[in-house]
DNA sequence: GCATGCCTTCCATTCAGCGAAAGTAACTCG
DNA sequence: CGAGTTACTTTCGCTGAATGGAAGGCATGC
């Protein structure tokens, strides 16, 4: 870096990304000291890079000194074309999907060797689940995640079998060739099954909101697995992919479909005189 | 910054920052030139920095070369604690509240001079609204606005009055006099109305989470003109905002109420061999 | 074929960034 | 009560990472 010693060749966006990988979902908030040891950068250097980061609030520090992710990072983040876009598509399909089955619904990508949930749909009424929107859950064993790697090409399946494979239940499947005959399985039938295979006592069907592009996400449902009928199940969840698919294609060019009429479209305020919090103590 | 010429005094972190401050609601997708337009950088300066954000994937290229925000700073942005708590434990009772009105509910918080909007749920039957999860609308003409500029301080109210107000409908009320004597009664009534002072057509009932920080958040209802009675929708709303502000004092140390059992708080895979997108073309 | 716009790479210059070290502050423990 | 511990903040002199101009490549369009 520009300056003194240590870990050559590091740039200072990366240790500023560092800081931000230090947090994850067992670590949401952070001293000063915790976020200098996770991110292998010095204290000084912590010190320095957060109070810029919090200046900008995609940190922000709370009452006990503690870090978390600020509002601003929060809001950057819902750019993303996941939420202006599928997410916003899919929306109504999902809540149509919802009403209808009164059980959990998700919509998911694949990132990296994961499937990530977008969007959650739950009532009371629903089974409670692992799942969380911004959350990841391997691909092997949730509806979901079969969804999506059925449709991938043999040569990314081929690299998921290769690694190891997470076993949250007696019930999961991780001999490559069970997997492989399932998803042939899946793609055949059209969508995905799992029997307790993430957690005991729920199962799921899930579809794949298949594009041009490929299986760009996939919708589920997870539900007891006392009242469980797949095939009944289905139908509507594949409704639903193939509803989301159409729209994602006939909207393709227009970056940001449904805001027309977009208000708040102003630059941000920088700080300069705003109070981002008014002192009460 | 360490190097050439051109504007000193800036640091690195601000130049990767204000390259996310180039995206906003009105710019999801940039090309590389705009972005150095828009964020005031060096097209060199840039480049690299994109490449270094990108392959974090806190951007990301899309297959027309344009750029947009990625996969991991939604992710991150997911761990705030306006997600990971607030909004968690507000969820239940705004789906109740809205399976009672089947009307768009909303959950918002103060941020700078804005009520920036934590979450939405709207159905089809609902009013369709400027308000999106995400967004930023001014608090004088929101029902969420008032709620929480009514429990804000004397100097803060102050702050805002003295600024300009936007006036998106004739009903909006911008003159001091009379949105202070507005915010009076809210807290005397213990819930604000909005009559068309956003959008022509419809009304809106907030009422605000009062914790011992003060009002942290607003939860309110956007109705029909037509078919509102303010004093009819407020109970259930006021309910729901006690309730939030009950359950947020309760785990008031709890920095994640309900993920107890996290799976996926596995650190996240860095690039490394990973394909984030396979090549279909 | 020339102009235009966009992206990428190269490179000499130089100042922003670095970490050691010292300072401050709040607790704990004997 | 003082010594020890832990956490955070600030200072400072050295230096190599970061910078932007320039030049090259590669599309479009006229």
């Amino acid at each position: 870096m520009a300056g003194n010693t240590s870990e050559s060749g590091r740039t200072v966006a990366s240790r500023l990304l560092a800081i931000f990988d230090a947090f994850d979902i067992g670590h949401l908030r952070l001293s000063l000291s915790e976020i200098s040891r996770r991110s292998g950068l010095s204290l000084a250097t912590t010190h320095r890079l957060v109070a810029e980061l919090t200046a900008w609030r995609g940190l922000q520090r709370d009452a006990d000194g503690l870090y978390s992710i600020g509002l601003r990072a929060w809001e950057v983040g819902l750019l993303s074309p996941l939420h202006t876009r599928l997410r916003e598509i899919a929306l109504p399909y999902l809540q149509s999907l919802y009403e209808a089955s009164r059980e959990n619904v998700h919509l998911a990508v694949r990132d990296g060797f994961d499937a990530m949930y977008v969007e959650k749909l739950a009532g009371h009424r629903s089974v409670p689940i692992v799942s969380r929107t911004g959350g990841r859950l391997p691909m092997h064993a949730t509806g979901v995640g079969k969804a999506l790697l059925a449709w991938e090409s043999r040569a990314f399946v081929d690299a998921v079998l290769a690694r190891p494979l997470d076993r949250p239940t007696s019930y999961t499947i991780t001999e490559p060739g069970r997997l492989q005959r399932e998803l042939t399985d899946t793609r055949e039938r059209g969508y995905a099954v799992t029997r307790e295979e993430m957690t005991l006592g729920t199962c799921s069907v899930a579809a794949p909101v298949l594009t041009a592009e490929g299986a760009v996400a996939a919708v589920g449902v997870v539900v007891h697995s006392v009242r469980v009928d797949p095939a009944k199940l289905a139908p509507p969840i594949r409704l639903a992919a193939e509803g989301i698919a159409a729209r994602l294609e006939a909207t393709r060019d227009d970056p940001h479909p449904g805001y027309e009429h977009d208000f708040g479209a102003a630059p941000v305020r920088r700080a300069a005189g705003v109070p981002d919090r008014v002192d009460r103590r």
